[in-house]
DNA sequence: CTCAGTGTTCAGTG
DNA sequence: TCACTGAACACTGA
């Protein structure tokens, strides 16, 4: 499930097993898509013998720093997962990229359908897309002025401008309707409609969902029993915990799931 | 067999 | 130019 707080836990992952650590192999499995054309060649080219120096993530992007000029660019896409593997340990299906540090550990990159990139870039920050995101909700300049600014100026159903990464980044559609139910906002309502004071409560509980799924390690089976996170995956009519009755729409192209009762 | 999906990008519209 | 929408991308599983 890879928003923001799945990309955090992998990047804590990353940074765990790899900094300080030097790459003695890197094997990429040949994929197109995942990789451009002969990018798996100059991937494990670059990365040979290079010592991992640091990992930096923005919204849904995660990057590795190098004792040398480059970065290893990795986005999850919708089925993307990181892997440390130690020992023997079997490695997943679907890998597309492993590292072999000097410990003797494995990060694995998986991804089962393809939807997702890895790329050797000179700066990931400056190219697309990490440049044209919007700034990190856990960063200090995600201000609620900030906010207020960025969604005030805008005419999309908030569901929409909560997808938008450009505006700021990490959210996706789970959180985005987390955040909303839990602010007791309509999905559809107009950003530029909004009151300060929607404003001020979206700010505090996206937030406050960001920082606990971070802190559970994006492990959905320790998110607190009260989220709609739970109920939201059937498509089915289901009720929260608290007994209220689900509707599902399309909203920004999504499926979006909320409570009629509870949000306006 | 059909279709939706935890994401992004790009063509098309107004 | 800009904001915005919807389709396309690949593959799996319901």
């Amino acid at each position: 499930m890879p928003e923001l707080a799945e990309v955090e836990t992998w990047r804590r992952l990353a940074h765990h097993t790899a900094v300080g650590h030097t790459i003695e192999k890197a094997k990429c499995w040949d994929d197109r898509i995942i990789f451009d054309q002969n990018a798996p060649v100059s991937v494990s080219k670059a990365l040979n013998g290079a010592k991992v120096t640091g990992t930096e993530r923005r919204g849904k992007h995660f990057w590795l720093t190098f004792d040398r000029p480059g970065h290893l660019y990795i986005h999850f896409g919708m089925s993307g997962s990181l892997w440390r593997l130690q020992g023997d340990e079997e490695p997943p299906s679907h890998r597309k990229l492993e590292l072999t540090l000097d410990t003797g550990e494995r990060l694995v990159y998986r991804n089962m359908r393809r939807i997702g990139r890895i790329r050797w870039l000179p700066d990931a920050t400056v190219v697309p897309p990490v440049s044209k995101l919007g700034p990190d909700p856990l960063e200090p300049e995600f201000t609620v002025s900030f906010l207020k600014e960025a969604l005030l100026r805008r005419k999309s159903p908030i569901k929409a401008v909560l997808l938008n990464q450009e505006i700021f980044a990490g959210v996706g559609n789970w959180i985005a309707d987390e955040v909303l139910y839990q602010t007791q906002i309509s999905p559809h309502r107009q950003c530029s409609e909004l009151r300060e004071a929607d404003i001020q409560k979206l700010h505090q509980v996206l937030l406050r969902i960001l920082r606990k799924a971070v802190g559970v390690q994006a492990d959905a089976s320790r998110f607190p029993k009260s989220w709609l996170f739970h109920h939201r995956w059937g498509k089915k009519a289901e009720r929260t915990a608290r007994g209220e009755l689900l509707q599902f729409d399309t909203v920004g192209g999504r499926t979006t799931a909320w409570v009629p009762d509870v949000q306006s």
